[in-house]
DNA sequence: AATGATAAATGAACGACGTTAAGTTAACGT
DNA sequence: ACGTTAACTTAACGTCGTTCATTTATCATT
């Protein structure tokens, strides 16, 4: 299904595609999901559990350096938009007719995320960057600018993959870089280098 | 037509509407568009011109002040979001069906809304703001936060439109705190003021 | 003023798609 | 062996985009 949405560059896919491709023909998906909205709510969902998977697995690994998993969870989210374009608009910027009121951040695998980027957050402030920042307010901007990085990247086909992927790194590298700067002393410079 | 959109939240709209508001049959339509997609590429190249017209006129208004013309010349663009949030997201979210490859950037009524940001930053900079930053780069992580401050309130059905907006100007007021805080010297305090 | 040419709009019809309803087949407990 | 249940299929309906043939309106020409 994931693959179907990948193909076709759009959740408009017909069900007799969906149906061909699971080998039955298309009511028989009713008896599964009440209608096409729901099957595509949860592909959507299950989006969601793949990226946080994705995310908490990183931030595990790393969760002794704060700073360096604020820009390797921020590039794998990168990554996981880029390699699912579909379905990461799906998921964060579905169309009103599938009746999601909720914003990504809100709901329970998109709030967990949230946490995810605040920890490291509150992680980089203790090691003394962004000195008496309000965090919260800080992590909505850090992922407004990363999410909508990768929304413009997808706009234009032009760019191929890699060059997309260049233009959202280099937002990613900025926030990062303008973090390292509220660090008072040189040791931003120093902490830059890993 | 613009008022057709954001009626139905959607543009999905059928034509039998838009041939109705217009006061003829749908076949009529094809007249003067070749199909359904192009009508909607003629409304959003419309919304455009109009984002533009704003940004324009204000920035005439205040090329004096750059640093204020880059918080107001924001807030315009967010407030246009937030007022035509259907229109906006045709606009820089349109569906790959509708054939749009172009990012919003390149195309011309969209370069000229970047470079009327890049012309801000440049003034910033100018002041004393951002010494010796790639401005290009920033105006891109610039838009990207703005845009996607947008994309992200629009999720949430549940935030009324006051509490969107104070989600979308907060991210604003952080991404200028963080240019007025670029400034060397005690000048970026006197400088948030005005 | 009458007529013929041109443009534009209409009604009917087709194809794609989501969805529902009725009928058919298969599996299973008794 | 029979009735029940579940799952699937075929057929059909409604909506919508689009096309085509026909009609209506416009207007220059004589």
């Amino acid at each position: 299904m994931v693959r179907l949405l990948a193909a076709r560059d759009d959740f408009d896919v017909p069900l007799v595609a969906v149906a061909q491709a699971v080998g039955c023909t298309p009511p028989a998906l009713y008896g599964y999901f009440r209608n096409k909205g729901a099957l595509l709510r949860a592909v959507r969902e299950e989006g969601f559990n793949r990226l946080y998977n994705e995310k908490l697995t990183l931030s595990e690994r790393m969760h002794a350096d704060p700073f360096g998993y604020l820009r390797e969870g921020s590039y794998a989210y990168a990554r996981f938009a880029l390699d699912n374009p579909t379905l990461y608009r799906l998921m964060f910027a579905p169309p009103p007719s599938l009746g999601i009121g909720d914003d990504p951040l809100s709901g329970d695998p998109g709030r967990r995320i949230f946490e995810l980027l605040l920890t490291g957050l509150r992680g980089c402030q203790a090691q003394g960057f962004l000195p008496g920042m309000d965090l919260n307010r800080y992590a909505f901007m850090f992922w407004s600018a990363v999410h909508g990085a990768v929304c413009l990247g997808f706009q234009n086909r032009a760019l191929d993959d890699a060059a997309k992927w260049d233009a959202t790194r280099e937002v990613i590298d900025t926030l990062m870089e303008m973090i390292a700067a509220t660090v008072p002393g040189d040791r931003s410079q120093q902490l830059l280098r890993d």
